[in-house]
DNA sequence: CGGTATCCTGAAGGATACTG
DNA sequence: CAGTATCCTTCAGGATACCG
């Protein structure tokens, strides 16, 4: 254990971004590489850890924790320990954790609608780019 | 010069987000740290490459060249070079990239909002993590 | 099961110098 | 002015091991 980065101990970010104006940081948590993606997942229903590291294909227990906790911090996640064993912990979203997903969703859905507009601009950028 | 990542040799992305499905990559692009305040200001008007520098606080040149570079290919920004001495170079937004402008503005604003709330959300999570 | 702790690498990105 | 080239640092994030 190193000495304190900042925020709750060798937790997530206390990065550089913080010195940009506050909202930033928010934009960034919910526009993350995982962020998105969990955020996506919670918004069809609420999940358990090990459910959501299925759902979202590729994530790492360790960025899939650090993700939720992240979120959870920010307000945008709930998090329901229970009790038992073996361990079973829920995740869903908050009503701003919703509104968060939402945006986010737009934004998500809006790039798979004009992904073909954007591939298409690529192919000719990349045509005039090689004759020029 | 080494070999090529891919794209247009040095350039840009590559990277292994493009594994995942394509729109991501799109999303990627425009709310990346820096392709959200490029998007930003040119929502307002058009400004030329050491305007956008200034307008941009913080952003060094290579990143902002790469940035414009990524959303000019992805065909979010048109870029006019005028052949004049010296060189004089504007930037603008065409309409698909003013729909990505308008959503990300949309999202950040939301951000805006609701950055009290996060705050407040993060004290009261900060202030449980510390007493338990 | 649901995490945390540690180590390590690859990629993002800043600083600086140079060019058409 | 509007970039490109190069070097170098920082850090996100994967792999692995371990714990309550």
């Amino acid at each position: 254990m190193k000495v304190s980065t900042g925020i709750a101990d060798g937790l997530p970010p206390a990065n550089v971004f913080d010195r940009m104006c506050p909202s930033r940081g928010v934009l960034e948590h919910v526009t993350s590489r995982w962020g998105v993606l969990v955020l996506g997942a919670l918004r069809e229903r609420g999940y358990r850890f090990s459910e959501l590291r299925r759902r979202v294909s590729g994530v790492s227990e360790k960025m899939l924790a650090q993700t939720l906790q992240t979120l959870e911090r920010d307000g945008f996640v709930r998090r329901e320990a229970h009790p038992v064993i073996p361990p079973r912990v829920d995740y869903s979203l908050t009503p701003l954790g919703r509104e968060a997903a939402e945006l986010v969703a737009a934004l998500a859905h809006w790039s798979e609608q004009q992904v073909a507009s954007v591939v298409a601009a690529r192919e000719e950028y990349d045509g005039r780019a090689a004759t020029a």
